[in-house]
DNA sequence: TGCGATT
C-alpha cells in the first residue's frame, strides 16, 4: 500500500503552513551531475550514514542576488505530481509542475543518483526574494511520512561546480565525519561529507564521500590526500572521484536494486563441512593443536592486540578468489550458508561492465564455521574454475 | 597472481 502523502488541506487548516498569494514554479530538474548536495542528513532520512547535524538551510548560495532557485531534498520516495502541486500550491500558485521517473523502473528521480539516496525536486520561483524566504522558513524540516524535507537555497550551476564529488576508501574506522571534513578542508569549501557505516554495527566502513565547492578544489585534494596516510592512521587512503551513478545503465541500476540473498538450501556442500573436524581447521590456520572456542581466540584478540585475519569485529572476513565474470551474490549464500551463520557476501564487480572482477567476499559470524567454510571450500571446483578461499588479508596497501 | 566498499 503506498503511504499517500499528508492531507495538506488538513494541515493548511491546521495553521502551520503561511497561505499567502505566491506565484511560482515546480520544476524536475534532470541533470547529470548533481551540484548541490544535501548538506545535512538525519537518522530518519536517507540510507546509514553518519550525519551533519542539520544548519540552516541557507548554506549553499553565495550572494542573494543570485539565491533564484530553491532546492528541496529527501522527498518521500511515492510523492506524485499531485502531491507536490498541492504542497507547494500551499505557499503560493504553481506554474508547472514535473516528476522525472526512471523509464524501466519507475522509481521516482530527479537525477538517478537519487534513486540511492532521495528524490529531490528543484522550485523556481518567478520572483521575490522575500516569498523563496518564506517558502523555505515554512517548508524546510516539514515531516512527511517518514522524512523530513529539506528546502534550501541551490547553488546557481556552473561547470565550476560540476564534478567536485570525491570518493575516499581506506579510512580509519574510527575516523569521524567531523575528523573527515577536517582533512579535507585544507584543499577548498566542503559542501557535504559522508561516512558509510555498517547498517547494522554502525561502524565505520571506512568509505566517504566529499563534495567540494569547485572541482579545482576536488583536483587539489586528491593530489594532496589520495594515497596519503591521515594523522594517526596507519595505512593510506584513496581518494577519487565518485562514481556517478547516473551513467549506470537501467539494467545495472535493476539488478542492484533487485539483488537479495538467495534462501539458503542444504546441499552437498554442507554434508562436506562434516567431514573436517575443528582441530583439524585450527592446525591449518594457526598451527596450534588443541581446541578452543571463538570466545577464546577474540579474548587473545583483544588481550594482545594481535590482528588476526579476516577477522573485522563484526564477523570474520573470507576473501574468495576465481569466481567467474557472471558470479552473483547468490553463489556465495549458497557455497557458505550450509557452513553457519552469513552475515554478509559480497561480489566485487568492475563498476562499467557490472561483471565479477574475479574474487569476492563472505563475512561469518562464527570463527570455527568460517574456518570449517575455508577448509572445506577452497580448491572447491565451482564450474570449469578451481576456488581460492582464505580468510581475508590486507593487502592492498603493503608495499 | 588476484584482498572491496560508490551516498
Amino acid at each position: 500500500m503506498a503511504v499517500r502523502l499528508c492531507d495538506v488541506a488538513s494541515l493548511l487548516r491546521s495553521g502551520s503552513w503561511a497561505a499567502e498569494p505566491w506565484t511560482g514554479q515546480v520544476i524536475a530538474a534532470m541533470e547529470t551531475q548533481l551540484s548541490n548536495g544535501p548538506s545535512c542528513n538525519n537518522t530518519t532520512n536517507g540510507p546509514a550514514t553518519i550525519s551533519n547535524n542539520c544548519s540552516s538551510p541557507v548554506e549553499s548560495g553565495s550572494i542573494e542576488d543570485s539565491k533564484t532557485n530553491l532546492i528541496v531534498n529527501y522527498l518521500p520516495q511515492n510523492m506524485t505530481q499531485e502531491e507536490l502541486k498541492s504542497l507547494f500550491g500551499s505557499i503560493g500558485e504553481i506554474e508547472s509542475c514535473k516528476l522525472v521517473r526512471d523509464k524501466i523502473t519507475d522509481i521516482l528521480c530527479l537525477d538517478v543518483f537519487d534513486l540511492w539516496t532521495e528524490p529531490r525536486l528543484r522550485v523556481r520561483q518567478l520572483r521575490g526574494s522575500e516569498r523563496r524566504r518564506k517558502a523555505i522558513n515554512t517548508l524546510n524540516g516539514l515531516r512527511l511520512q517518514t522524512k523530513t524535507i529539506k528546502v534550501s537555497y541551490a547553488r546557481p550551476s556552473s561547470a565550476s561546480i560540476r564534478d567536485a564529488n570525491l570518493y575516499v576508501s581506506g579510512l580509519p574506522k574510527t575516523m569521524t565525519q567531523k575528523e573527515l571534513e577536517q582533512l579535507f578542508s585544507q584543499y577548498g569549501r566542503i559542501i557535504t561529507s559522508r561516512i558509510l557505516v555498517d547498517q547494522v554495527t554502525g561502524v565505520s566502513r571506512g568509505v566517504g564521500f566529499i563534495r567540494f565547492d569547485r572541482r579545482i578544489e576536488a583536483e587539489e585534494a586528491i593530489k594532496g590526500l589520495n594515497g596519503q596516510k591521515p594523522p594517526g592512521a596507519t595505512e593510506p587512503i584513496t581518494v577519487k572521484f565518485a562514481n556517478n551513478p547516473s551513467q549506470k545503465t537501467s539494467q545495472a541500476l535493476l539488478s542492484q536494486l533487485y539483488q537479495s540473498p538467495n534462501r539458503r538450501y542444504p546441499g552437498p556442500l554442507a554434508q562436506q563441512a562434516q567431514r573436517f573436524r575443528l582441530d583439524n581447521l585450527l592446525n591449518m590456520a594457526y598451527g596450534v593443536k588443541s581446541r578452543f572456542s571463538p570466545m577464546a581466540i577474540d579474548g587473545v584478540t583483544s588481550l594482545a592486540g594481535i590482528n588476526i585475519p579476516g577477522h573485522a569485529g563484526t564477523g570474520w572476513c573470507i576473501f574468495v578468489y576465481n569466481l567467474a565474470p557472471d558470479a552473483d551474490e547468490s553463489i556465495l549464500w549458497q557455497m557458505f550458508g550450509p557452513f553457519g551463520a552469513v552475515t554478509n557476501v559480497k561480489v566485487i564487480r568492475d563498476f562499467n561492465t557490472n561483471k565479477c572482477k574475479g574474487f569476492g567476499f563472505v563475512t561469518m559470524t562464527n570463527y570455527d564455521e568460517a574456518a570449517m567454510a575455508i577448509a572445506s571450500l577452497n580448491g572447491y571446483r565451482l564450474g570449469d574454475r578451481v576456488l581460492q578461499v582464505s580468510f581475508k588479508t590486507n593487502k592492498t596497501h603493503k608495499a
